[in-house]
DNA sequence: ACGTTGACCTATA
DNA sequence: GTATAGGCCAACG
């Protein structure tokens, strides 16, 4: 994980708390190279990380908590957008394009 | 080594 | 507007 695994725990650390983004978008800003869907297996490798990786920060492109089942408590994706002022219902990001984060307009 | 699956996205009907 | 098909790369069995 010295080149695409890493990069992805990086750009996913950048995100900014009660902001989320989506695979595809992390996937383009690293470079179209690559697919989303090693971007969702580099995550799921995330949680063993030392340095804590927010992917639950991390939605797919309808705004859905698609991953959820994949933490250790599945709802705790939920607890912690709601912690950060993220409204979810349904296992949905409410108001997603305005909590959106795009790495590429922001970092660039 | 081959086949299938997967935290997805884009395109076409 | 939704529904279906194809594609991408990597890990698991």
């Amino acid at each position: 994980m010295d080149d695409f695994y890493g990069r992805v725990y990086e750009v996913t650390r950048l995100i900014p708390p009660g902001r989320v983004t989506s695979y595809g978008a992390i996937a383009r800003y690293l470079g179209t190279g690559l697919s989303a869907r090693v971007v969702g297996w580099a995550l799921n490798l995330a949680h063993d990380q030392e340095p804590f990786v927010p992917a639950h920060r991390v939605v797919n492109r309808n705004g859905l908590l698609t991953g959820k089942v994949h933490f250790h408590p599945p709802s705790a994706m939920q607890e912690l957008l709601e912690n950060e002022g993220v409204t979810v219902v349904d296992d949905q990001v409410v108001d997603f394009d305005r909590h959106f984060w795009d790495p590429i307009k922001e970092l660039g």
